[in-house]
DNA sequence: AATCTCGTCAACCGCCTTATC
DNA sequence: CGATAAGGCGGTTGACGAGAT
């Protein structure tokens, strides 16, 4: 409870890091593993926060992260996860490998949120700002079904988080030095839910990954123009695995719903809170009957929202 | 050349959640 | 079960550089 007292410590140096301190960090945890952020400054003889430590780490040091220009599949991807996840930069950050948050928060907002709003797109809602022209478009429509895809993905998120805690009881392993040169993977689950996912094996990385979030939108963006979309499609790949028992449970929850609580009177999506996600879907049966019929939807979302050349 | 303005992004802050005792 | 520690997240700041004046 409260907020870590480690960082109130006096003569603990604050500001940006010299080569020195990285070189420090990396080789430390390079032959350790970061094992406890807290006690890991000393070890590693840095006279940080272990605070400062891990976001410096997390955010720079780590070996797969990839920097430099965002190109125009990130940002599409960036976008289209924004309006379905808000501002969960974290959860944004899980369907795109080797970015960290921390980097998509910052071109959100230095870029990204700038562009919508020349287009004349509320950056927070992606609602077009002229909503009477376009509800003539029929975006209107569209934006509540947009609200629903969010649940969706909320709720997939957190049915992932549920996994990678149910995986993490069988196989966690607390020795960081088991790890990958005590690598952090930063998992596909969501953010806020399942905010310790230190430690993850790779192979268990693999199979939440393989199973749940390698369904790029732009994939979906295919889906929905060559077959039936069917809401997540991450979601069905999970219903056909057998061994994950516990989300067909939480799938056919949500199929032997009923969908009336899904969009507020003004189009919002509700929100898909820890632990009461499922719950909260109390809509139309089948999903997959739904999103079929709304198939052309993600058609005009994605071109709704897609930064093409002369916009910008 | 000096100053100002603006954009970028690394890093920090404060709050929240989870784990542990 | 409550208190505390630790980790994680999103919002914000401020240093720095580039371009404009």
């Amino acid at each position: 409870m409260g907020r870590s007292p480690c960082c109130d410590k006096l003569g603990l140096k604050k500001g940006p890091w010299t080569q020195e301190e990285d070189q420090k960090l990396l080789a430390y945890i390079e032959e350790h593993g970061h094992g406890s952020w807290r006690s890991l400054p000393e070890k590693a003889g840095l006279h940080r926060c272990g605070k400062s430590c891990r976001l410096r780490w997390t955010n720079y040091l780590r070996p797969d992260i990839k920097r430099g220009k965002f190109n125009l599949q990130e940002e599409q991807t960036i976008i289209q996860l924004h309006a379905l996840l808000g501002n969960r930069w974290s959860a944004i950050a899980t369907h795109l490998p080797k970015r960290t948050d921390n980097e998509i928060k910052n071109y959100w907002n230095t870029h990204l949120k700038k562009r919508l709003v020349k287009m004349g797109i509320d950056p927070v809602t992606h609602k077009a700002k002229h909503e009477t022209h376009l509800s003539s478009l029929g975006l209107t429509k569209n934006t509540a079904i947009l609200s629903h895809m969010a649940q969706w993905e909320s709720a997939r998120l957190e049915a992932e988080a549920r996994l990678a805690r149910e995986s993490k009881l069988l196989h966690y392993q607390t020795k960081p030095s088991s790890h990958h040169h005590g690598f952090t993977h930063k998992t596909s689950l969501t953010p806020w839910t399942s905010k310790t996912n230190q430690g993850n094996a790779d192979q268990q990385q693999q199979q939440l990954e393989s199973s749940t979030s390698t369904v790029s939108f732009s994939e979906m963006k295919d889906l929905s123009a060559k077959t039936e979309f069917v809401g997540s499609s991450t979601c069905l790949s999970l219903i056909k695995e057998p061994e994950n028992d516990w989300f067909n449970s939480t799938v056919h929850e949500f199929e032997a719903t009923e969908m009336a609580g899904g969009v507020d009177e003004e189009g919002r999506s509700f929100s898909a809170e820890k632990n009461e996600t499922v719950k909260e879907w109390s809509g139309g049966g089948d999903c997959s009957n739904y999103y079929e019929d709304n198939k052309n939807y993600l058609d005009s979302i994605f071109s709704f929202i897609d930064p093409s050349p002369p916009m910008f």
